[in-house]
DNA sequence: ATGAAAAGAATGTATATGCATATACCGGCG
DNA sequence: CGCCGGTATATGCATATACATTCTTTTCAT
């Protein structure tokens, strides 16, 4: 059952640890606790720090508008929307197509991601300073071309 | 209570929009359903790919320290082994010392993971031609220091 | 020895994530 | 008018994530 020897077995694992998920996963672990930690004292996590932002530029968008925008599948987008909407930081309304939810910021939300943006601006300094300020803004640039390109269909003889 | 006016406010977002957070967070989504789909034919997801690995790579480690070689919370790998345990891939026994629990690789882990080694190699080179080698093994580099740097202690004057 | 502190792991609760599927609604066609 | 295909969202299920707490076991000071 084992076609590889111990040692090739081994060789091919250390190469896996190289893994590129890995590496987004890890740091995405370490870098979301460094702004839950951050953001704490407002009571919002850094997801909800990110949703409440992307509703605000966007105005009043739809849960697939915000998802595409966000890289998240909608379903998910509609189920982190709830402890929000609850906590009473996110409004959503039907608009004339009823079958369409326009998400908007209530007053309260926004004066929480109002208050929420020094305690953010805090954890993103903290990871510029940790890479230098070049470093980080390429990094960020990588980030979201893998993004875009990973998201995208492959060009290659698979996928639908 | 909103202290910025609207234009400022919506300046504040557009900064916040540039999170180094929110990047990594939607890269790893990406790049997540990049792997999933090319290990799906394995049958397991790449967050197990990358356990097995690492547990193969460990020997027969404890799960504290699989956790910390992961960057992830003890109690996050305690649920996280259970699909894992239950598919009969994984193994967990009690040492010398009663509270440890040493986690290994069965047979049939072992199998399923020499199996999905070339699917992960598919989409790792995905990753890489996508990037480019040099920018993804630079990326990789950087997401590194930043799970590091950031899971360790702030030097500054706070945190406990 | 023994009892308290510390260490290792699991569990309760809550959010985050995505697939398969269900539900609700729009627009067009007969 | 009423059905039908397509669109927008929500739900059922399963895993991933982490904090606070609990449980068991070890260690160690007295």
């Amino acid at each position: 059952m084992a076609q590889l020897d111990a040692d090739q077995f081994k060789e091919a694992l250390r190469a896996a640890a190289g893994c590129s998920g890995l590496s987004v996963r890890k740091a995405a672990r370490a870098v979301g606790q460094l702004y839950d930690d951050a953001l704490a004292p407002s009571g919002i996590k850094g997801t909800q720090f990110s949703l409440l932002t992307a509703v605000g530029l966007a105005g009043e968008p739809t849960v697939s508008a915000l998802a595409e925008s966000l890289v998240m599948d909608r379903t998910t987008l509609s189920r982190n929307l709830q402890p929000l909407v609850r906590a009473g930081l996110l409004r959503m309304q039907t608009g004339k197509d009823k079958r369409q939810r326009r998400i908007a910021l209530t007053a309260e939300g926004r004066a929480k991601l109002e208050a929420s943006l020094p305690l953010w601006r805090q954890a993103q300094n903290r990871v510029s300073d940790a890479l230098g300020e070049g470093r980080a803004a390429r990094l960020r640039g990588d980030l979201a071309w893998l993004a875009r390109s990973a998201s995208a269909p492959v060009p290659g003889p698979n996928k639908t």
